[in-house]
DNA sequence: ATTAAAATGAAACCCATTTCTATTGTGCTT
DNA sequence: AAGCACAATAGAAATGGGTTTCATTTTAAT
């Protein structure tokens, strides 16, 4: 599959942007600097092709507005967020691969995917 | 607090499923049951506060629809959810417990909750 | 019984996402 | 280069949880 040009758009923002970024955040982005760049449903689309590519991670922050973001690709990782600042820091690690094999056989369970985000105070926002 | 009517409706039903039950579905239930049960408005009222209360958790699958299950006061837990017949089995532990004091030291990051479900195939449907 | 506060229901509203339909762009064939 | 098929796109409208508003009812306290 071939990247097309919505999803380069997208890419760009993505790549300017180290923030978590809803759809229409990055709609909005594109159209601030375009007039007639891509519309919200092929940057929708051009999302879901990026995330099914491994190249761009889907993020749920448990508000009602999916988040994405640009990672290595194939590779994933987890957040920090900070609830007063709204600001995240990524795990070095994902928390959950290593626990793959043991619930395998706890529970005779094949794990394919997860979520997992964690809210708190980041440090910036302690010190205050 | 006290428990008004709307909650306690509400409680009956998610002590009668053992599934994971989203508003709807609760208000779906009571209504077949009771032409003059609580409408939407109080159910998603009555979770909010039976929520905060920690008698009952959400849970978010990250399909844009928040369910609701029953939980020892103020515990939770999370889930193996089963991608093919979208059952659900309970972790008997929480994982990120165990983790908050390694990410306060680590990060700096005051840990305060979480979201964490796990996908995948469960163990009667591998079988199949 | 009176009155203030809390709870309720119905409808309006919000907003992210999806669907639909028509249009445009791209590459391929001849 | 012209025609053609198909993928990509736009834009508007529909969908669907969820939330808010507001008028009404219920509850609790005095």
């Amino acid at each position: 599959m071939r990247l097309t040009k919505g999803c380069k758009k997208v890419l760009d923002v993505l790549e300017s942007i180290h923030e978590l970024s809803s759809a229409q955040d990055i709609h909005g982005r594109m159209r601030n600097e375009d007039d007639k760049a891509p519309g919200l449903t092929t940057v929708y689309r051009s999302l879901e092709s990026l995330v099914s590519e491994g190249l761009v991670q889907a993020v749920d922050l448990g508000d009602g507005e999916r988040r994405y973001e640009l990672v290595k690709p194939g590779e994933h990782h987890h957040h920090l967020v900070c609830e007063s600042c709204r600001q995240s820091v990524h795990l070095d690690q994902c928390l959950i691969a290593e626990l793959e094999e043991g619930i395998r056989h706890k529970y005779g369970f094949q794990v394919k995917g997860h979520i997992l985000e964690i809210f708190g105070i980041c440090k910036v926002c302690t010190a205050k």
